[in-house]
RNA sequence: GUGAUUGUAGCUCAGCUGGUUAGAGCGCUGGUUUGUGGAUCCAGAGGUCGCCGGUUCGAACCCGGUCUUUCACCCCA
């Protein structure tokens, strides 16, 4: 007899950590369709080469493989085995599991084209899987909430995505946190303008790390990255820049004139608050971060990231802008901003600040109970009464001491508890008792409906 | 993927330099209470010490492997 246990990096959900989850998932869904978004969903797995060479090499690493149905070696060769791994997986596996929503969602946009209405706003929530190495806060199975609308290059998009994430953390009662943003336009100006034009891929990369290990050790950094000693120094007064939005962009413009996409990225900022305070909006939460890279490489243009404060977890929300997500699946031109809430992790979040709304883990009502065959026939007859004036209603299963009955509603914490014995039989009555106060009372079944209704 | 780290009853943890039948608190079960839960008191059940192998007269403790947890790097929700 062995003994189960659980894969790597997954997880069970009990009923209270179910009600936690749900009540994370329902804030983010009403919202999402509150501002209109459609819910879509797509399969667990998809073909490998969807997947594969989009999320760079490291991505590709942290695919979840599914092998082959039936003889999967039957098209290994001994000469594939010596070319070694790359050469054998693609002959035994020919699926994954999905890695993100993102990718899928391109997918999906590329074959139903022709069905679609522009532009398209999407919601999905789904888990995803990724063969990382596990901490807090970092799972292999993990849900994901993404909403991303396509087919558009409006900042108004921005703008939502802002008051979503806003919304969504109110409604879950957090208040100390930041919203990052950036735009990555202002990034590829920036390597322009300090003469390292075309890499601000590696200067992303560099940069992003600034608050965890500093300055100094982003310039190491960036030298070994081929960064010139005399374009590094002409980066530090961005770092030490520390005021307020206004001054910030007026320092932009000034440091990135010659660089055209560098200004496009300051005015799509620029535009995005505009339209925010046009909406009659402020700006509460929202932090301009010029060192915010975020590392996907397919963001284009705005880029967002949200970090609740006073916790150990990373980031529980990102996402930006691209121009070109459907381009690999042969649909050019289709420009897109979207994000993602990371349920999991607010969960941690929340569980850390124990600001989870202290709600009963039961749904149910009240819980009839008797101590004889005759109550428990008279109960069953309540039951469906109750029921169908839509009471959450249980009855106890098995013929048991009363205590155990009141036990059971005490440890489900559910709030009343209906009893059924000979004296209410006689008068057709029940006795419902308050298990909260200790309030118990005679009622006629018309007004116990009213007062657990 | 690299380098560390953790694992003892359902839960939180004790267990001295390897030495008889591995402990506590909480929880659980039964009773105290034959129409009433949460309190008190009493009694009881529950552990192949993550798993596999090695060293030893003897291993929860030492060694190797493996799984799991957490952490740093990497990356990210």
């Amino acid at each position: 007899m062995q003994k189960p246990s659980l894969p790597k990096g997954t997880r069970d959900f009990g009923p209270l950590q179910m009600a936690r989850r749900t009540f994370i998932l329902d804030t983010i869904r009403d919202t999402f369709k509150l501002f209109g978004y459609q819910q879509i969903e797509t399969p667990a797995m998809e073909n490998l080469n969807t997947l594969t060479g989009k999320y760079g090499d490291e991505g590709d690493q942290l695919l979840f493989k599914i092998l082959n149905s039936g003889d999967f070696l039957k098209d290994v060769t001994t000469a594939d085995l010596d070319k070694g791994p790359g050469a054998v997986l693609n002959k035994v596996s020919e699926k994954g599991l999905r890695y993100d929503l993102t990718v899928p969602f391109a997918r999906y946009v590329v074959m139903n084209r022709n069905e679609l209405t522009f532009p398209f706003k999407r919601y999905q929530i789904q888990p995803v899987w990724r063969a990382d190495r596990p901490q807090k806060g970092r799972y292999r199975e993990f849900y994901q909430c993404d909403a991303d609308v396509v087919g558009t290059d409006s900042l108004v998009c921005e703008a939502e995505i802002v008051l979503m994430i806003r919304r969504v953390f109110e409604n879950l009662g957090l208040r100390e946190y930041s919203i990052k943003i950036n735009n990555r336009k202002i990034l590829t100006g920036i390597a322009e303008a300090i003469g390292e034009e075309g890499k601000e891929g590696p200067l992303c990369v560099a940069i992003d790390k600034l608050d965890k290990i500093g300055w100094e050790k982003v310039k190491e950094e960036l030298l070994q990255r081929g960064f010139g000693q005399k374009s590094i120094e002409s980066l530090a007064p961005l770092v030490s820049l520390e005021s307020d939005l206004k001054s910030k962009l007026n320092f932009l413009k000034r440091f990135l004139k010659n660089s055209e996409v560098g200004l496009k990225g300051v005015e799509e900022l620029e535009g995005a608050f505009g339209i925010l305070s046009q909406m009659g909006e402020n700006l509460d939460h929202i932090d301009f971060d010029i060192m915010l890279a975020r590392g996907l490489s397919y963001y284009t243009g705005a880029i967002f990231e949200v970090k609740v404060h006073h916790v150990s977890i990373g980031s529980v929300s990102g996402g930006g802008r691209y121009d070109n997500l459907t381009g690999v699946f042969g649909l050019p031109g289709v420009s897109g901003v979207g994000f993602s809430f990371g349920v999991d992790r607010l969960y941690d979040v929340l569980d850390e600040l124990k600001a989870f709304p202290k709600e009963s883990h039961t749904s149910t009502r009240i819980l009839l109970t008797y101590f004889d065959h005759k109550g428990f026939e008279y109960a069953l007859g309540l039951l469906s009464q109750f029921r169908n004036a839509g009471i959450k209603t249980e009855i106890y299963p098995n013929q048991m001491k009363i205590q155990k009955q009141f036990e059971f509603a005490n440890k489900k914490e559910i709030p009343f508890v209906g009893i059924c014995g000979e004296e209410e039989l006689k008068a057709g009555i029940i006795s419902v008792k308050n298990m909260v106060t200790g309030e118990q009372q005679k009622l006629d079944i018309s007004q116990a409906i009213v007062l657990l209704s």
